[in-house]
DNA sequence: GATGAATGAGCATTCATTCAT
DNA sequence: AATGAATGAATGCTCATTCAT
């Protein structure tokens, strides 16, 4: 379309993200997606400098997005703006849940390319997540307690897409149809509430005893 | 030890755990293996018939030992048969953390293989775990109940490993501790407690409502 | 300039000389000589019908001189016209040091495209070198002598730049230094006389006697 | 034969050498030496750890015996070391013929392994050559005169397998004859010879005076 | 039981070239 | 005249596996 994409590398951007989230990355050939977006496979290292390009591409698609999520309530501070960025990333993800998954996923295996490309997001994200807990709970709020919610609200976001079957299961919903969203996020938001009334109270290390 | 086990098929084996677990099943070489193991990457061929033959062995590995969990129980049957497995699941898989982490993450990619092999082990499970939830909740129990307790459950105890950053940061303690398999296990048996209680009430579809 | 050339033309033939030079001809790609010479890659093919096309343009450009050289002194043919020639071709080399270098070396590759060029050429140059070595000698000459002669004059012309760094350190100077061509061409001079003083004795082996 | 070397390896190695040197580094592929030497080019890499690794083999098998003619001419050092060292590294040549002129050809592309590779066998080289060309021609010997030696005599060691065609045509002899290294190494005794006499006279610039 | 040599299939990638614009 | 997209052949290489010893 623009200048900068063509239908060619958006094909093979599609594809690669499904055959990247159902076989793996290691397990996803180059040929594989080519064939499978019926596109010559030099196009690849044409279009994206290689697999690993590829692959960089995907976490770049994935947690641009996800960032700026988190970026724009933080310059427009609110007080609300920690349940408004909660609720725009689960929209984003279950806009994206075969990349959602597959990025999570992802990102436990051991890896040089991806402990390289995730540390700068992963400090962007932290930095700005605590701008935005800390709107939420107030100034007063303990160091310790804020660690605590952000771990556990990070950990919510993501959890839909590494447990997918699970969340398919119980829930009996797909993660990726539009009303998810909607309803896990306001699950999200109870739980957020229920933080800040008593955000003087004792911190609960046990998180699931209440859990289920 | 016995006559179809050596030291260096041992050897062969935890290595390959931990590397399968760190640079996932296609992230890791057999070469990688022997070198690690030193040991001559034939030997790998040999004592089990390939690469794909050491994943089956870590399927295996993996479980027998997590279905004979169940089937013990099964057989004596009673009550807090359940309870009982469920707990000596999580010490199990608190013992074997690599593997489990390894396991329940392999598991999410789409290959012929694991396909194959788990089949036969889900069906086993569903089979065992019906019985000793029927047993926990009373024969009344209606249907639609007793599959989501056994989906909750199955839940509960992979979880630890496919988040086990979570429980890392939430807990603040790791999921190979020993100590974890009790403190957790708790938690699980406190909820199976709940389910008991109002298993006559309306079964909740939204898990996670309560949940945080 | 003409119809036939254009700016970008020249651009990339004189990049294509000064990366063959430097990188060999198989070492050099397409695509690095069009971004060193700041042109689209498909210009290549345009203006010179490939790489293949590229190459043969460089000896082209090397050889129609040489021959011409050659070709010219016996168009007028007169007992100087060797030494004028081998002036000339000198001059000639000196002023397209990085081609003249690039040819001598890519001739001793064995390859299809070099040998059928280079045919035509050392055809024509054997036949007008044994002209100017005739008019140089008298018709007196003896078959062996004459061809001794002209293979010993051949190789002084080409060894300063088969063996550059050999003049660079001995001589002290650059065969691309516009006096180099002068300075040198006195000793091959000086050498041509003493052939033909001696042009009845036994032919000397010993080549470069004066001509350093 | 021994343990280091099979039989396999022998075959990949001369294979290597005698292509390389018709059809230049770049211009050989791993598939066409492993379809000359009729083995598994999978064996190329298993042997010698990858093309790179056969050229750098290649510079090795040929500097490593080079080096040896002077090391072990300096170790018992004579008045006649220098001219002894020419001798063997002649001889070397000779038996070597296509690796030498094959090394001496690649030595002038720019490449980044080759300047890696060279820069420690001709720093090596430069200091033992010096050694003997002092006691060659008597400790009073000139700085500059002395490193004019060096590189004269440097020059003729290499020149027959840079001129090859050269030698060939004007000597009517092969480089790779028996008795080429001892006609040829007697020119280079005898030019060492009138070096050391007029060692106090002014240097000449006129290398090959008497070598042909 | 254990090893090193050897293999063939398959991998990502590079490259010169073509073609529509 | 000039370009960017696209291609297919070929390249160096890796890998799991086999086999004789």
């Amino acid at each position: 379309m623009d200048g900068n994409s063509s239908e060619t590398k958006e094909k093979i951007f599609n594809t690669a993200i499904a055959l990247f989230h159902t076989k793996g990355y290691k397990g996803t050939t180059i040929r594989a997606i080519a064939a499978s977006a019926k596109v010559n496979s030099a196009n690849i290292s044409y279009y994206f400098n290689g697999k690993q390009g590829l692959l960089e591409a995907c976490f770049i698609r994935f947690f641009e997005p996800y960032i700026a999520c988190l970026e724009e309530e933080v310059q427009n501070l609110s007080e609300e703006g920690l349940k408004r960025a909660a609720f725009r990333i689960l929209h984003f993800q279950s806009e994206n849940h075969l990349l959602s998954r597959f990025v999570w996923r992802e990102v436990t295996v051991d890896s040089q390319i991806v402990r390289e490309i995730l540390s700068t997001y992963f400090m962007k994200e932290r930095y700005l997540l605590k701008k935005l807990a800390k709107a939420w709970c107030g100034p007063g709020i303990q160091a310790g307690k804020l660690n605590f919610l952000m771990i556990q609200l990070k950990s919510m976001l993501s959890m839909p897409y590494l447990n997918s079957q699970y969340i398919r299961e119980v829930w009996g919903m797909q993660p990726e149809e539009p009303y998810f969203a909607e309803k896990y996020g306001k699950s999200v938001a109870e739980w957020l509430d229920s933080i800040r009334q008593n955000a003087g109270a004792q911190p609960e290390p046990l998180l699931l005893e209440t859990a289920f």
